[in-house]
RNA sequence: GCACUCGUAGUCUAAUGGAUAGAACGGAGGCCUCCGACGCCUUUAAUGCAGGUUCGAUUCCUGCCGGGUGCACCA
């Protein structure tokens, strides 16, 4: 289905064709001064020149050959040579008919759809996730969620960070505490134990301590890279070890996510590519693309038009350990290989872009991707304090994301709890605190732009006065409750009873809602969630409007009620579908 | 040192080169015998500085000032 934006400026390039001019000029806006017209088009003087003309009299000239039209309620030339445009209602409420109708609301799909994967989550095993994990889990699942929205399909990596240093170091400190565990016998060749020798809250201990060590005590560190060592060339017990380290920290992770309403379809990691790792160097060595300097082993990177220096990309280091790198470069073969993606999409912190430029570079260079695959890097900013510093916890620690949740949990369950005339049980208020906590801290950060830093402010965000979560979310329920009461007076819900706006508030609500495939589109092509956020705010406020001076329930008019009833269910199942691409749902009442 | 990035009301944030820079919070004032006042209405206040390109610049270019970040064996 057409997008208005589309059917309105098709009208006007007729005009202008008819006119005499390019029908290029035609192009048709949302208005910049709602209080003169609702759509615009500067056609006219951007012609001015082409034609040699006053950008006036082409303006007039265009109005007059639209003459009168189905379209437009009112067409006027404005000095210095704006087109100003009124839709007429018949038209906009014939358009809301069929978006109510049709699939997604009309918006239309894409002719080839794109296999797309997104990278994002990125957390390490046997580390908690911490709020430096959020933006990447909130952004990316928004992302994913628009892109397959649109039509595509659409691929969500989590990407662990299961391989390497990390792993030998928790495998050390375990034979530290418990060397006659099983797995360290050498001569050992029954079954290991279904059962890990751990719990997740030890193993959240145990890195942090032997990472410390490590630090402090070079004996140790070497342990552990033999411990490393040990691992990647496949000695079983360490192997099994690894394996009950997965099982018990994917199993939390999983756990942590779900509270996040976050969905990963591939739980792959680092480790599912090391086997891929010599095949691959040794592709690059082949073709000529990797040399060694300084001992280790790079592919050169760099640009004529760079105005930058950009590093060689490293591939393997001077001892010859494969690193970040090599392992994302893996992972972009694996995928290759496995599911051909047109695009592939990190959602990474944007500290990382001159590494991802170069790790993009190298793949392109060395022919891990098809030419014409996109390799897009969304960084993100920081998440900042209050007092504008990286959010840190009161003594100045990272902050878990567990105790951030629960906080926040915490303060939307109070804050339910004071409403004055609270109706809610203590049980659902609970539930519902979850809720709407979780649309907090969305909305919060997605209503950014991704790549800026934002501060995280808890009461701010919490609140329901203003461009917030809980503020969609009592917008929503409102409507669930007025769209409930009038179902149970029987009353019947068809867009068909949909009528033209008779006010000005109501034709606002309506314009607002015909422009939901314009947004989508753009939020899809612009990987851009906080369009969707915006949207929805205006959207809100535009029913709000309407609902402060409609009187829907006690209208007597049928013909009049059955169609508010209509808009009314159009406006919540568009802004339920917006907060979902947004990743969090609505309470049916708060 | 080189490079990247961001500077918008007191605070927080938006704006494919287009009209009078749009919201939110805060401040001031108003609206509940009526569908959820967690709402609505009115009002207050901003593009770091200096040039340039353009009919027109928050947006593009140059310089300066200020914040953040990155510059091969970490991820």
């Amino acid at each position: 289905m057409e997008k208005l934006l589309d059917l309105v400026s098709e009208e006007m390039k007729q005009a202008f064709e008819a006119a005499g001019y390019d029908g290029g000029l035609g192009k048709v806006t949302p208005s910049n001064r709602p209080d003169l017209c609702e759509y615009q088009c500067n056609g006219a003087m951007a012609g001015a020149k082409q034609y040699k003309k006053a950008p006036m009299a082409i303006a007039q000239d265009v109005v007059n050959a639209l003459g009168e039209s189905k379209v437009f309620a009112e067409a006027g030339a404005v000095n210095p040579g704006f087109l100003n445009l009124k839709l007429n209602p018949a038209f906009v409420r014939n358009y809301l008919e069929r978006m109510a109708q049709a699939e997604k609301f009309g918006l239309e799909m894409p002719e080839h759809p794109k296999k797309i994967v997104i990278d994002y989550g990125g957390p390490n095993v046997a580390k908690p996730l911490h709020v430096g994990h959020l933006r990447s889990a909130i952004i990316g699942e928004s992302v994913k969620r628009i892109a397959r929205y649109a039509g595509h399909e659409v691929t969500g990596d989590i990407h662990l960070g299961d391989w390497g240093l990390q792993m030998g170091l928790i495998i050390t400190e375990l034979r530290e505490r418990q060397p006659d565990l099983l797995y360290f016998e050498d001569n050992y060749e029954g079954e290991y134990p279904a059962e890990a020798p751990f719990t997740i809250s030890e193993l959240e201990e145990i890195y942090p301590t032997a990472s410390a060590k490590s630090k402090e005590d070079a004996a140790y560190k070497e342990k552990a890279m033999d411990a490393t060592f040990k691992l990647q060339s496949g000695v079983r017990g360490y192997r099994a070890l690894w394996k009950h380290i997965m099982d018990v920290s994917v199993a939390d992770l999983k756990k942590n996510y779900k509270n996040l309403n976050v969905e990963f379809d591939l739980w792959k990691g680092e480790s599912d590519v090391h086997d891929l790792i010599p095949a691959m160097v040794e592709e690059m060595k082949k073709g000529g693309y990797a040399y060694l300097s300084e001992g280790a082993l790079v592919v050169d990177v760099k640009e004529e038009t760079d105005t930058k220096e950009v590093p060689p990309c490293m591939i393997l280091k001077s001892d010859g350990a494969s690193l970040y790198n090599t392992t994302d470069l893996a992972t972009i073969m694996d995928r290759m290989d496995k599911i051909n993606p047109d695009e592939i999409i990190y959602v990474v912190d944007k500290r990382q872009e001159l590494y991802f430029e170069q790790v993009f570079r190298c793949a392109r260079k060395t022919k891990l991707v098809r030419p014409e695959t996109e390799l897009k890097f969304l960084g993100f900013g920081t998440m900042n304090g209050k007092d504008g510093k990286p959010f840190k916890t009161r003594e100045g620690g990272v902050m878990r994301l567990e105790s951030l949740l629960e906080e926040i949990n915490g303060e939307m369950y109070r804050k339910i709890m004071s409403q004055e005339n609270r109706t809610m049980p203590e049980g659902e208020a609970g539930e519902t605190a979850k809720i709407v906590a979780l649309s907090a801290v969305k909305y919060g950060d997605l209503s950014n732009q991704a790549s800026k830093d934002y501060i995280f402010d808890i009461d701010r965000f919490t609140s329901s006065e203003g461009d917030t979560g809980p503020y969609i979310l009592y917008t929503i329920a409102r409507m669930k409750s007025i769209l409930g009461k009038y179902a149970e007076t029987g009353g019947k819900t068809d867009a068909a009873a949909l009528q033209p706006a008779s006010g000005a508030s109501e034709k606002d609500l309506m314009l607002q809602l015909a422009g939901f495939n314009a947004m989508m589109e753009g939020a899809y092509a612009e990987t851009a969630p906080h369009k969707v956020c915006s949207y929805i705010y205006d959207l809100a406020n535009a029913f709000n409007r309407f609902y402060h001076e409609t009187k829907i329930l006690t209208e007597e008019d049928r013909t009049k009620k059955e169609g508010w009833i209509a808009l009314l269910a159009l406006t919540r199942d568009v802004l339920e579908t917006c907060i979902g691409v947004l990743g969090f749902s609505a309470p049916d009442r708060m």
